[in-house]
DNA sequence: ATCACAATACCCAGTGTCGGGTATTTTGAT
DNA sequence: ATCAAAATACCCGACACTGGGTATTGTGAT
């Protein structure tokens, strides 16, 4: 049983912080800590984690990066910015961040590498990786989405048609449309593929 | 055809209610009915399932499980808390909830037990499972983790014949080996775990 | 209005997988 | 040396998945 992670959002935009805090505790073992809507309100910090967004009003949140890692040498934190710059993103490195993650990432990825940052990785993730994954499973519908998950889920055709009250042919027929549009053959190589491109 | 399982959550978080409404609603054959922020707010239960937070302002959540089960005998009453200590867990089997979950628990765990206990089963998730899970992979064998991960590269079991110069039977025996080691009943679950097992 | 695509549903043939066996040889540990 | 476990190999029946189709309905965009 893991321990509570303890988190706390910077971020002078009030609703994505909330958003932010949301999504992360429908993941299950964060514990939101408090929300800073700038730097002026962050006095102390008794938490684990920390989401920072650079791009705050009065000034760049890389400096309060590099503060915070002074002050705290086994704190996580991870840069949010709208821009994803090749330069900000060294420059965040060489402060001391645990991660660099662009505000137009989807949720299901946000949480994905939170996980792996809290574990001790670090992931800094630029436009490439995202890009290409866009590309392709921008391809995806909603419905085909929600099936992949519960194939990942083990489910077999059958379950996942009683599941979402459709036909099995239904299912099928979105099984395959699936692998034809990802350019995989079989639902092993797709679970696989799923978690490797954080679907 | 299944019915939709309809569900209440109650939980003075109102986020962390949200969040959960979210990952069940996210399963699909799942309906929110309501959420109910306290125990003053709950008047009429219409719904099949009941996520109950132990920890509520007023009083226990305890006593009000008791009160649900005597009202409505075929409710399923799932207790969530931030505690699992033993004494409030056989407490609540006691008070006649069917399952127990730690806030703790991550979202996958949480619908795989939520699901059984819809198809009535009686889950109190203490610490002792989570354990077990762990030794589980010390009992497969170094043959079996390669094919474990040949499996994950989407092999069949012929191709993993062919890489490992073994009878396509030999593959098969292991796999079913292996299936039966984990208490796993699909190479697509199989897969799923290995991930999020970091196998 | 038309056109593309998503979502739905169905059929068939071929292949793969799973659960239930059985059985031999090799290997590691006591 | 003996015993347990791993690794190997085989059979069968039942079920699931894939790839090849076809077809209708609804919806959003141009």
């Amino acid at each position: 049983m893991k321990k509570p992670i303890n988190f706390i959002v910077i971020d002078d935009h009030q609703l994505f912080a909330d958003g932010l805090a949301r999504i992360l505790q429908e993941e299950g073992g964060f514990v939101l800590k408090a929300i800073y809507n700038s730097i002026d309100e962050v006095k102390e910090i008794h938490a684990d984690l920390v989401l920072l967004d650079i791009q705050l009003m009065s000034q760049s949140g890389l400096v309060l990066c590099a503060q915070l890692r002074a002050k705290h040498p086994h704190l996580k934190i991870i840069l949010i910015s709208m821009i994803q710059a090749p330069h900000v993103i060294r420059e965040g490195k060489l402060k001391g961040a645990d991660g660099f993650i662009p505000k137009t990432t989807d949720a299901a990825l946000l949480k994905e590498m939170v996980i792996k940052i809290c574990e001790g990785e670090k992931v800094f993730l630029g436009i490439h990786q995202k890009e290409a994954e866009r590309h392709k499973t921008s391809l995806l519908s909603e419905r085909e989405m929600q099936i992949i998950h519960l194939i990942k889920g083990g489910l077999k055709s059958r379950a996942i048609a009683e599941k979402l009250f459709l036909s099995e042919f239904t299912v099928e027929t979105h099984r395959k449309n699936i692998l034809r549009k990802l350019g995989l053959s079989s639902a092993n190589e797709l679970i696989a593929y799923a978690y490797e491109n954080h679907l």
